[in-house]
DNA sequence: ATCACAATACTTTTT
DNA sequence: GTATTGTGAT
């Protein structure tokens, strides 16, 4: 008896591989974690491994914790070979097991180990300030558009100073990186993209850290493996070392909706030809779904151009008809989906907590929560910002850094007159050059002042911001000094008395009680995280993302964007905007990449659903203010009308009608010919033996195919050369 | 010089 | 609904 009998076949094959670098390619709903939990819990167990020496890498935190928890539940189990509880192994997402690195190995870093972790909006404020400084029109080079291309060059490991282009826009952008990054180092502060990416280089540059890393972790465990950017890869790289280690990764190239972030799920087809002694094993069994709901997925994903027709798979059997429903707005959509819920409920057929909402963009919650709302039931919302965004959670997050870390810039200028100390931009700005000038950060400035008014600094500035800086470095010495004596809860308690934030924020209005309640949220965060210091608290608060404390304790439904939805599953789905410009969205409409990638969005969506399905569209959509009509998504015309219940399939049926005298497709209307070989087709080689297409490019009149070969490994072909017999489905 | 309030423009997805 | 910018009052 063993752990490995309450696996199907194919899972038993992947938990089981021997030690060395293994690809599994899941299909969604096809227990993928539960192999990476028996494959930990099988390492542990079964080949008693060190639990020091592994690594699992997940997506999201809360990944991490389910994992762990499941794994300990796995190891109580009588039939684990070693059957003592759960023992600590690293677990958690890259950028927090980077960031735990980096601390670690801060003296040999350009920074210390105090270093703060800027957020998207703290990057947004750092281009902003580069921008200006360069004399640049913040209309004509967007902030945003411009961190988008520094951050794409961070995934792809580019410097600064490597940083090439031929565009007279790319140059701009090299000229705000260059300044942008110089200011990060100024502020002891690292972004996102840093904390991978200063990573790789330590592990680079110093042998003997790899080394030591090399030695720790001997087996690494990847989740979502095609949402790994290059920078990931290369980290994954770096730390495996050469030869064969144990490498084991899981991944499924149709459910990859993280591009736009640097991922790749060519790292896939990289995998196999960096280790081209790699097993392979495909779980392609969903236990997740019914057959009618399969149905409608592999519809939609079949349509990717280029792409082999995927047969999932479950014994499950039909269930109910996927629901089609056409609302007039949003007002109408959001009560439709309210009542859906509360008549399912009412009826018994589902619980309030099996239900989730899906949706595109967070803007879209705004209008179900008001429908929640006007009928009285409670909902959980899993929201980008929801929480973390907010202004006043900000203010005493910087409030919190600059005290951990004075040289963050950011965060003194967004507190320094926050509640107002009558310092405007005047002053700031004063205050700045004259720090320039000393060449000295900012806050001596301010600290020298509580010291002695008649600085030397103080020439330059007028009596009346005088008065306000030195009260505010006053402050700020007595919080450095309150650090290293209080808990970070009376910390916090010091800073919003001597400010005063209360009265500043809580006006009396329900606005003003709400915003001081999440004040105290925050506060009681931290007084959770019993005994925590603040540099683990602000490295919590900047890496765990809402999503992370999603609690499922709450029977109520969950209102989601699709993106947070990946790696979860409800009973009860609905998928909500499904109109041309929002599902696919707008600024994915001209590029057949990202069109390609909001199908495999709504993909992940549908797979979501256990049970019941509904998708839901609307007729006419408030977009900034102007409402105007839509046409529905050309997503929902893949799904067969025969799969819809039936008063809802007319609205298809229609639908798909008037679309086929359209010209929309997810290519251009000429369409470049097309491949013979798909992704994904099973192939027979005379001399290889079987394999699957990773790839297929056109090449003349020829056909260049990858193919990854179960004994060969990877193998470029021509197609007109090699012999290569197309296998049937694997039905 | 600062601040409060009004007008304005913009709004993908997130570790 | 939010962040930035503009305006007039203090």
């Amino acid at each position: 008896m063993s752990l490995l009998d309450d696996l199907n076949p194919q899972q038993r094959q992947a938990v089981s591989a021997p030690p060395g670098p293994t690809l599994v390619l899941a299909g969604p709903g096809s227990g993928k974690t539960r192999v990476l939990t028996f494959r930990v819990a099988y390492l542990l167990g079964e080949l008693a491994v060190p639990p020091g020496e592994i690594m699992a890498v997940t997506f999201t935190n809360k990944a991490a914790r389910e994992m762990a928890k499941r794994i300990e539940g796995l190891l109580a189990d009588p039939r684990a070979a070693n059957g003592s509880s759960a023992r600590p192994f690293s677990l958690g997402t890259f950028h927090a097991l980077a960031a735990r690195m980096l601390r670690r190995e801060a003296d040999l870093l350009p920074f210390t180990r105090d270093f703060v972790i800027y957020d998207a909006s703290d990057q947004e404020a750092l281009v902003r300030q580069a921008v200006k400084d360069l004399n640049l029109d913040l209309k004509q080079y967007p902030p945003g558009r411009i961190l988008g291309a520094i951050s794409t060059a961070k995934n792809e490991l580019i410097g600064p100073s490597e940083y090439t282009t031929t565009t007279y826009y790319g140059e701009i952008v090299k000229r705000v990186y260059e300044v942008y990054q110089k200011r990060l180092n100024s502020n002891n502060a690292l972004d996102f993209d840093d904390l991978l990416m200063k990573v790789v280089a330590l592990l680079r540059e110093a042998d003997d850290v790899r080394r030591r890393y090399r030695d720790r972790y001997r087996h690494i465990l990847v989740d979502e493996f095609q949402d790994t950017n290059t920078a990931q890869y290369v980290l994954l790289r770096l730390l495996a070392g050469d030869g064969d280690p144990d490498l084991f990764v899981v991944g499924d190239a149709d459910q990859s909706i993280y591009r736009w972030r640097g991922a790749d799920y060519r790292n896939v087809i990289r995998f196999q030809e960096d280790y081209p002694g790699s097993g392979m094993v495909l779980l392609e069994q969903n236990y997740r779904s019914t057959q009618t709901i399969l149905d409608a997925a592999m519809a939609v994903i079949d349509r990717h151009p280029g792409r082999q027709i995927k047969r999932l798979f479950t014994d499950r059997g039909r269930g109910p008809q996927v629901v089609v429903h056409e609302a007039y707005d949003e007002q109408d959509e959001a009560s439709y989906v309210v009542e859906t819920i509360a008549m399912l409920t009412m009826r018994g057929e589902a619980d309030p907590g099996d239900c989730a909402v899906m949706y595109r963009t967070n803007a879209q919650s705004r209008s179900l929560e008001e429908a929640f709302l006007r009928a009285g039931l409670a909902y959980r919302l899993v929201g980008a910002q929801r929480f973390y965004g907010r202004r006043e959670v900000k203010d005493l997050i910087a409030y919190l850094r600059l005290i951990h870390n004075p040289l963050d810039q950011v965060s003194l200028l967004r507190v320094l007159n926050v509640p107002p100390r009558a310092l405007g931009a005047k002053s700031v700005q004063t205050l700045l050059d004259t720090a320039e000038r000393a060449g000295v950060a900012p806050h001596t400035i301010l600290l020298d002042l509580a010291r002695d008014a008649t600085s030397p600094h103080a020439s330059a500035l007028g009596s009346r911001s005088i008065r306000g800086l030195k009260a505010f470095g006053e402050s700020l010495q007595s919080w450095l000094d309150d650090r290293e004596r209080l808990p970070l809860p009376a910390l916090i308690d010091r800073v919003l008395t001597t400010t005063d934030y209360r009265s500043y924020i809580d006006d009396g209005t329900d606005e003003g009680t709400d915003r001081w309640a999440n004040v105290m949220e925050l506060r009681g965060v931290a007084q959770e995280m019993d005994g925590l210091d603040l540099t683990s608290f602000l490295e919590h608060v900047a890496l765990v993302s809402d999503q992370d404390t999603l609690t499922d304790s709450l029977n109520v439904p969950t209102l989601l964007t699709l993106h947070a939805a990946k790696g979860l599953e409800f009973p009860v789905v609905f998928i909500i905007g499904l109109d041309e410009g929002v599902l696919p969205h707008q600024r994915a409409m001209d590029d057949s990449e990202e069109l390609a990638e909001e199908r495999r969005l709504f993909y992940v969506g549908l797979t979501r659903a256990k049970d019941r399905l509904f998708l839901v569209r609307t007729f006419r959509r408030r977009a900034a203010g102007i409402s105007s009509m839509c046409e529905p998504s050309r997503f929902l015309l893949d799904i067969p009308a025969d799969l819809v219940e039936g008063d809802h399939a007319g609205i298809l049926t229609a639908a798909q009608a008037s679309f086929q005298r359209q010209t929309r497709w997810d290519s251009p209307a000429s369409g470049p010919p097309t491949t013979r070989f798909r992704v994904g087709l099973h192939i027979r080689h005379p001399k290889f033996g079987e394999g699957i297409v990773m790839s297929s490019r056109l090449d003349g009149d020829d056909e260049e195919v990858t193919i990854t070969f179960a004994s060969e490994g990877v193998k470029r072909l021509a197609a007109s050369i090699a012999r290569l017999d197309i296998l049937e489905d694997e039905e």
